[in-house]
RNA sequence: CGGGGUGUGGCGCAGUCCGGUUAGCGCACUUGGUUUGGGACCAAGGGGCCGCAGGUUCAAAUCCUGCCACCCCGACCA
C-alpha cells in the first residue's frame, strides 16, 4: 500500500476533547474521529486494526465452539418487555420515536434466549455456544475518553445454553480460558476479579480488568500473591481494635470546637483508632447507625448486599437531627432519641475505650465499652479496603488501582430462558429451562487498553498481531530519487509476496515529517531507504518499540524481517 | 440530572471584560522557488455568515435573552 494513496489524516497537535492517551493517540494517528458525544467513525487504518482484533476474538470463539450470528440491532420492544428489560434498563435503552414497538438492542440475551426458544428443544442438542460481534446502543448519560465509554459500541458477546448446572460450569470455564488467551494475544496486562451481577440476575460472575487511572472502576490487587477484587468487594486483615486493661467507667465530656475525629483526637490527645465514627444511612427508608472506626470509610455495597437492598443513601443533616436529636459531628450509639437499629464494622467487636459522640452537640463520651454500653445488632465487614493493608492471601500490601472493565463473564442462569420459554425436555422427557450464560468483550475498550498499555511519547507503538501493517517502508526523497523507487518497491513486493502487509510512505514529504509520522502511526518495524545510505549499499531497520537501529545491506533485509515476524 | 468549562477556517489558539476600519496568529492546504536523515525556509494565495435564534444599538465575535453542541467533575452504568 502507497501512503499517498491511503487515507491517514495524522495530527500534530493534540485534539482539546481528549484526556487519555489512547484517545489522544487514536485521534492523533488517524484511527478514529468523533461525529457526536460517544459515536466515532473508524477510519481506514483503525479499522485495519478493529478487524484484528475481531480475528483474534473470532479464533478463540471458534475455538470453543461457538457460533457466530449477526442480530439484528432493531429489536421488537415486545421481546424485552418479556423479561421486563425495558422498564429495568429504563432511560438507558434508546427507542424508535417514528416506530414505538421497536428499540436499539443495548445487549443481545433476550434475541438469543428467542432463537433458543424456537429451535432448541432436546438436551441432545446442547451444549451451544452462540456469539456475535456487533454494535450496541446504550444511552449512557455521560460518554467519555473516547471509545472507551460510547453509546453505540462494538462488541463481542457470546452466550452458552445448557441442560445442566455442571454444562454450565463448562461453558463458563471454556469462556474464561478463551478470555486469558484473548487479552495475552493482544498483549494486554490484565487481572480477574470476582464481580457482583448487578441487574443481569445470575450467580456467578468475573470481570478481567485492566490497571489503568482513566479506569472507572476501583480494585484492591496484589499481583505477587494474585489477590484481586472489585474494591466493592474487596477484604484485608486488619487488626481489630480490641480490648485495652483497665478500662475506666463511661465518662461523658465537652468538646466544643471538635466536630471530626481529627479535631476530637487532636484536641483532645485521643489515640484515632478508638475514636468511633457514627454514619448514619437511610436504609429502605428507615435511618440506620453503622459504627466504624474514626479512620474507615463506610463500604456502599457491602451495605448493600448486607441488607439486601440497593435502597441505600445517606442520611441528610434534618433526617439526623430528628432521629438523634444532635447534629453530625456529635453523634453516637448511646442515648439516642428514637429507637434506631445499630450495626457495627467487625474490627470494632468486643472493642473497649472508645470514643464517640454523645448525642448531644459539643458533647462525647470516653471509656466506652461497646459490649456494656452499647446495643449492638451485628457486626459485618462494612469498610473499603485502603492501600496498603495485607492482603488475604500472602499479608503484602494490597494496591488500591483504578481498572478499565474489558470483559465480564455471568452465569446467567435461566432468568431469559424462563421469561421467553426456551425450554428443553430432558432425558427422562422432563421440560426444564435452558441454562445460560452470557459473556461480553468490549472490542473498542481492548484496543484502547492495548494503546494504554503500549505507546510512548512520540505515538503507537503496535505489537506484531494487531499492527495495522506489519513493516512501515520509509522512502526518502522517494519522489526525486529513481534508485530510492527502485529499493523500495523491489522490497515492498517481495515482502507481499511473503504475505506481509507493507505501508510505503511514498509522499513527497521531508524525511523528518515522514519518522514522525512513522513513529505515530506505531508500526513495529520501520524500514528507511534514502540515497545516502544506499550509496553505501545500506538500509536502516528500525524497532519501533526499542528504538534500535541498525544498518544492513538491503539484500539482506528481507531474512532479518521473516525471522522477526516469523514467516 | 446537578456543578464547572468551552464553542472564532481542517487542527491548536488570540480577540469578548471595556461594542467601532477589511476578524488575527501558528500549524495544515494551493502555487512558485530554495531546501531535504527527526514535523524546513522565502514569497504569493485559497478557505470564516465568530455554535444557532432573537433582542439592544447608528454599529455586535464583543452587551442582553433563549436554545444547541462538546469537554470535565459528580450522580448513573445491562
Amino acid at each position: 500500500m502507497y501512503q499517498s494513496q491511503f487515507f491517514i489524516p495524522t495530527l500534530k497537535e493534540i485534539p482539546n476533547d481528549a484526556q487519555m492517551p489512547s484517545h489522544q493517540l487514536m485521534l492523533r494517528a488517524g484511527l478514529i474521529r468523533q461525529i457526536a458525544a460517544g459515536v466515532f467513525s473508524w477510519l481506514p487504518l483503525g479499522y485495519k486494526v478493529l478487524k484484528k482484533v475481531q480475528d483474534i476474538l473470532r479464533e478463540e470463539m471458534d475455538a470453543i465452539g461457538g457460533q457466530e450470528f449477526l442480530l439484528p440491532a432493531l429489536n421488537p420492544k415486545e421481546i424485552w418487555e418479556q423479561t421486563n428489560r425495558v422498564e429495568a434498563m429504563g432511560d438507558v435503552m434508546f427507542h424508535i420515536k417514528n416506530r414505538d414497538n421497536l428499540i436499539l438492542a443495548p445487549t443481545h440475551e433476550e434475541i438469543i434466549a428467542y432463537h433458543a426458544s424456537q429451535s432448541v428443544k432436546s438436551y441432545k442438542e446442547v451444549p451451544q455456544i452462540w456469539y456475535q460481534i456487533q454494535n450496541k446502543f446504550r444511552n449512557e448519560p455521560r460518554p467519555k475518553s473516547g471509545v472507551m465509554r460510547g453509546r453505540q459500541f462494538l462488541m463481542k458477546d457470546s452466550y452458552s445454553l445448557d441442560a445442566t448446572e455442571e454444562g454450565l460450569d463448562i461453558s463458563y470455564e471454556k469462556h474464561s480460558e478463551a478470555y486469558h488467551k484473548i487479552f495475552n494475544r493482544c498483549g494486554i496486562k490484565f487481572f480477574v476479579v470476582g464481580a457482583s451481577s448487578g441487574a443481569m440476575g445470575g450467580s456467578k460472575s468475573q470481570e478481567f480488568m485492566v490497571e489503568n487511572p482513566f479506569g472507572e472502576d476501583t480494585c484492591a490487587v496484589n499481583y505477587e500473591s494474585g489477590y484481586s477484587s472489585n474494591i466493592e468487594v474487596a477484604i484485608s486483615k486488619v487488626e481489630p481494635v480490641g480490648r485495652i486493661d483497665n478500662c475506666p467507667e463511661i465518662e461523658k465530656f465537652a468538646t466544643p470546637n471538635a466536630k471530626t475525629i481529627k479535631e476530637l483526637s487532636e484536641q483532645f490527645d485521643l489515640p484515632v483508632e478508638r475514636c468511633a465514627k457514627s454514619v448514619v444511612y437511610i436504609i429502605d427508608s428507615k435511618p440506620v447507625l453503622i459504627l466504624m472506626r474514626g479512620i474507615d470509610e463506610l463500604n456502599e455495597s457491602k451495605v448493600q448486599s448486607y441488607f439486601a437492598t440497593n435502597q441505600v443513601r445517606p442520611a441528610d443533616e434534618n433526617e439526623i437531627l430528628d432521629v438523634f436529636g444532635a447534629h453530625p459531628g456529635s453523634l453516637g450509639p448511646i442515648n439516642i432519641k428514637k429507637q434506631i437499629q445499630v450495626f457495627a464494622d467487625k474490627l470494632l467487636l468486643d472493642a473497649n475505650g472508645l470514643i464517640s459522640g454523645a448525642n448531644e452537640d459539643g458533647q462525647h463520651f470516653k471509656n466506652i465499652d461497646i459490649e456494656r454500653d452499647c446495643k449492638i445488632e451485628g457486626y459485618e465487614d462494612f469498610r473499603t479496603v485502603l492501600a496498603g493493608e495485607a492482603d488475604t492471601i500472602s499479608g503484602n500490601p494490597l494496591k488500591v488501582v483504578n481498572a478499565i472493565e474489558l470483559g465480564h463473564i455471568f452465569k446467567l442462569g435461566t432468568k431469559y430462558s424462563e421469561a421467553l420459554g426456551a425450554k428443553i425436555l430432558d432425558e427422562n422427557g422432563k421440560e426444564k429451562p435452558l441454562i445460560m450464560g452470557s459473556y461480553g468483550i468490549g472490542v473498542e475498550r481492548v484496543l484502547a487498553c492495548v494503546i494504554e498499555q503500549n505507546h510512548d511519547e512520540n505515538g503507537i507503538i503496535w505489537n506484531k498481531g494487531l499492527t495495522p501493517f506489519h513493516v512501515h517502508i520509509l522512502g526518502l526523497a522517494y519522489d526525486k530519487s529513481e534508485q530510492v523507487q527502485k529499493v523500495c518497491n523491489e522490497l515492498k513486493d517481495q515482502l507481499e509476496e511473503l504475505g506481509l502487509e507493507i505501508l510505503l510512505d511514498d509522499r513527497k514529504e521531508r524525511p523528518g515529517f515522514k519518522f514522525k509520522d512513522a513513529d505515530l502511526i506505531g508500526i513495529p518495524v520501520q524500514v528507511v531507504i534514502g540515497d545516502r545510505g544506499l550509496e553505501e549499499n545500506k538500509v536502516e531497520l528500525k524497532f519501533r518499540k526499542t528504538g534500535e537501529k541498525i544498518e544492513i545491506s538491503p539484500s539482506n533485509i528481507i531474512e532479518s524481517l521473516t525471522k522477526f515476524y516469523e514467516v
